[in-house]
DNA sequence: CTCATCTTCGCAATCGATTGCACAGAAAGG
DNA sequence: CCTTTCTGTGCAATCGATTGCGAAGATGAG
């Protein structure tokens, strides 16, 4: 039979004192209101009954329930897991638990997922999805729920966000290709309708400038999804094209990876004839030959971050005390799918 | 400003009904014992007013909170995101939320997290960690706590588990090895303290024992940790022991490709050499080369049939419909790093 | 037309912890 | 020795929803 729990009026009941006694006896801040006999023997018969206070009933009073709410996209895509990691490791010793939803990246799951966990009511939100605009979590932090995002700004609002430096990253990888003696550059940019994939082109965009490299439109081709099959399609895509390029920069591991494959398929070697890049650093890409060059972004720490600002959002932190943007730093690895661009291809005139 | 929460009493004082009589009437099941046209007010000023129930108060009041705790060592491990998904498949559009907490295998962290999930008053727990013995998860469904385990059982308990057919799958794979020709076979097994290291050790052997094939005992290395390192460590250490086998069947993937790298750093080609086979078809396996014969095992169905078997027991049915075990099929997917024995090893007598 | 039966709804207790306020007794000050 | 100020504890309301019970009012049978 399910034992019933131990509450503070058995307490109360068994040291002959109120309950409210027990609750300051037990609480380590209202504590030192208690005469320090009497919170002792509170203490000693809590411990000795086994009490477990009911946070459902505390977080009815107080309205805070040590819980916090982490949307992302999806818990499959190998980056996620890291991050939730991360906030686990700020949240976890301060007594929160986390509710993680994945949105599928679908609008409407977005927006009833925000639901669910304000019923739930979670004190704060780590919004790591990564839809272009959604209305319904701006709407939640208007309303003076605590919310930070992860990866991606929200437009128009007061919302802290915490981003890798990714413009530094693109800008360095291409920095990396042309001083290999690239000068054909591709782009196999993400989905456009994600914050990843729209940040990644227009940083390569300007990159480009910055490096007074060219930047030749014909040489972007778009994914629809983040994975390998469309890596592939858009180098056939770039390969069809008939524009010559030496090294493909793309906006992610699996595209960059499902690119390789490809080449290979169509007799050509990964870097020998074309050097391509990744970003993320995934796990096993160490694995795979080649290894893929790639950017390094710090997941876990991104996810420490978020959760230490949410923290003090939630604290109610003096305004000025909280960092409304964050930029992590990232480092490019380079590793085997990076080449020196070939003797003939260099010589031959542009 | 934070806007305060709409509430029952709200929507009495809009309709001039008792909050008890909108309580019913915004109850599917209460709703039919109110005047159809007192609860459609009731619900159009529900609507109108923007009502979102909340769920602390209500699980104070019914002692269920609509929240499961899901136990698992670590998400940054690729098998359990799948699982994760299949658990959320079932329980979510039930409006149930699951709270996930990583164990790292520790034995203490294990049982401060039991109680970190009771204190929050979770419905039930999906349990897959993977230490042998662990009293604090036995205790609570002793006491009454719905529990299932994923991919283990607890020894003298009554807590439903649902596991692989892992018997069949290592069973099933050493067949394979030996119609391949195989006859020297080693093991590169997993932690014998984790469950699933010492499951398919015992699997192996058995295995070995049904097709009369001969279990070397010094064949067998064990890893200290499922990683690519320890499976490298595994294959030096059968190298170096001077025992002869064409085939190297180990505990988990991730094994089996550390197997492969210090195979090929020894010079010895996989599978011409030496077959070697892994075990969970994790994700991104079709990337590495060699292609990795595998066994598969079905994460998501796991997670689905885990939430399943905890639904029925959190609605308390009856105790001869709770499936005590289930046993997912599996299946051998057969891809590059095995291959028939070589003539010349073939005949060489053993 | 009366009494029994049902429907529909209100009343109030309850879940367990928190917290503002009151009050009694002790310590301190004059 | 009497007032004033603390200090420590008790009292009771409160958070919001649920639910057993009872009381009107409606309906029906006789």
């Amino acid at each position: 039979m399910r034992q019933k729990r131990i509450t503070l009026k058995d307490i109360a009941r068994e040291t002959g004192v109120h309950v409210s006694t027990v609750s300051r006896a037990l609480d380590p801040v209202e504590r030192k209101s208690i005469t320090e006999e009497v919170a002792s023997r509170i203490q000693a018969a809590a411990d000795a009954l086994g009490y477990r206070p009911n946070r459902i009933a505390a977080g009815l009073r107080t309205n805070r329930t040590m819980t916090v709410g982490v949307m992302i996209p999806d818990i499959t895509n190998v980056i996620f897991p890291p991050i939730l990691r991360g906030i686990e490791s700020v949240l976890e010793p301060l007594g929160y638990a986390s509710i993680i939803v994945n949105t599928d990246s679908e609008r409407d799951r977005e927006t009833r997922l925000v639901d669910v966990l304000r019923d739930r009511g979670v004190d704060g939100i780590i919004h790591a999805a990564v839809l272009r605009s959604d209305p319904s979590i701006a709407r939640a932090a208007a309303e003076g729920l605590p919310v930070v995002t992860l990866n991606r700004k929200v437009e128009n609002s007061q919302i802290p966000y915490i981003i890798n430096d990714e413009d530094a990253g693109i800008c360095e990888m291409l920095r990396h290709l042309r001083d290999l003696g690239h000068r054909d550059i591709a782009h196999v940019a993400g989905p456009q309708d994600l914050s990843t994939g729209q940040l990644r082109l227009a940083a390569f965009r300007n990159a480009a400038a910055t490096l007074s490299l060219d930047f030749d439109p014909a040489l972007v081709a778009t994914a629809r999804r983040f994975d390998e099959k469309e890596g592939a399609r858009c180098i056939r895509e770039l390969l069809a094209s008939g524009r010559r390029f030496t090294a493909a920069l793309c906006a992610n591991d699996r595209l960059a990876l499902g690119a390789i494959d490809e080449l290979r398929e169509h007799g050509i070697d990964c870097p020998r004839e074309i050097s391509v890049t990744g970003f993320n650093d995934m796990p096993f890409l160490e694995l795979i030959r080649p290894r893929l060059t790639t950017v390094r972004i710090l997941q876990h720490s991104a996810g420490q971050t978020a959760a230490t600002v949410l923290l003090k959002l939630m604290n109610g932190d003096k305004a000025e005390d909280i960092p409304m943007e964050t930029i992590l730093p990232v480092e490019i690895v380079v590793r085997e799918s990076t080449a020196r661009v070939r003797q003939d291809d260099e010589d031959r005139p542009a």
